[in-house]
DNA sequence: ATCCAGGATCTCC
DNA sequence: GGAGATCATGGA
């Protein structure tokens, strides 16, 4: 297999200046990769490489420059607690794309073809409820759901700007508040979430302690969570880099390309995936993504 | 106008 | 336990 090699220890280098970090020498990080590779629904794009984040309650600017890449406002102790895993700038992402190219053709070209992506820790609820969100939906107006939801419930925490609603916040909202936020007929599936975190039914603290496979039984006792949204949430929100959620995209990837085109289910998908890509499948699911999903795309506009 | 989207559920058999 | 319709919404 060839999965048991121990990650080399990585220090990210950076310097802070006045109100912003300023990452060094760091591989493998093009932002506009890792946010429109379609873990994360909250952001915006202002320019080639710059990017408005929020996340955990704070408002981040993102700017690739030549050199190096900048985030601001913040600071070294917002950075050390919060960025610094969310953008998961502690992992070798060299050793994990060496491993998936050994793959062969079709994975080494697919890491290849967006080389910075990254795999963000997102909070779980916020995780939870825009994946909720995404099912038989389109990525544009998720988005749009989710900031409704966040400028309808969440805190304001600068002018114009809302963090996502705590579970506590959300319980204030109704089917028709929710109806208003454009989410159709997932109102129910999010009230149902809201009810089984605070009644503590689902802990979704506690999910660190579980394995995998209870994770997301555990998860899937919420309605409108079933194994494609429940293992988005454990591969972006639990960090359970060995889950390979099947979307369409991915079930027409692998179809393509592993299985001669012909129509496969999820059982050996899943089976190959686990098999070729171990501990890494899900870093082969986000790579295998942004390919299929970009190259599709782009052909289907010309 | 009709189809469809990072799916899940309900209803049939 | 598998196949098929249904679910809001808005863009193509």
């Amino acid at each position: 297999m060839g999965y048991g090699i121990l990650h080399k220890v990585i220090f990210v280098k950076y310097i802070q200046s006045n109100d912003r970090i300023i990452l060094t020498e760091l591989d493998s990080f093009d932002i506009a990769s890792v946010l429109e590779c379609g873990q994360c629904f909250r952001f915006a794009k202002l320019g080639e490489g710059f990017y408005r984040i929020i996340a955990f309650g704070k408002l981040l600017f993102i700017r690739r420059n030549a050199e190096n890449t900048e985030l601001f406002p913040t600071n070294s102790g917002d950075f050390e607690s919060i960025w610094r895993s969310y953008f998961d700038l502690d992992r070798d992402y060299s050793s994990v794309k060496l491993m998936l190219a050994k793959d062969g053709e079709i994975m080494k070209n697919a890491v290849d073809f967006s080389p910075g992506i990254r795999h963000l820790s997102q909070d779980p609820f916020e995780c939870l409820i825009s994946f909720i969100i995404s099912q038989n939906n389109r990525i544009p107006m998720i988005m749009k759901c989710v900031e409704n939801i966040c400028t309808r419930y969440g805190k304001e925490i600068s002018e114009g700007f809302y963090a996502f609603p705590t579970a506590e916040e959300l319980a204030r909202a109704d089917i028709s508040g929710l109806s208003e936020c454009r989410v159709g007929f997932r109102a129910k599936y999010i009230i149902d979430a809201v009810n089984k975190v605070l009644t503590g039914e689902i802990d979704l603290n506690k999910n660190t302690t579980l394995t995998t496979g209870d994770l997301r039984e555990n998860l899937k006792k919420i309605k409108g969570v079933g194994d494609k949204v429940a293992d988005c949430v454990m591969l972006f929100a639990y960090g359970r880099a060995e889950v390979f959620p099947a979307d369409v995209w991915i079930i027409k990837a692998m179809s393509r390309y592993f299985f001669d085109g012909r129509d496969i289910n999820k059982k050996e998908l899943h089976s190959l995936a686990y098999e070729r890509f171990g501990q890494h499948a899900g870093m082969a699911n986000q790579y295998l993504y942004n390919y299929i999903r970009t190259l599709d795309t782009e052909k289907s506009k010309e």
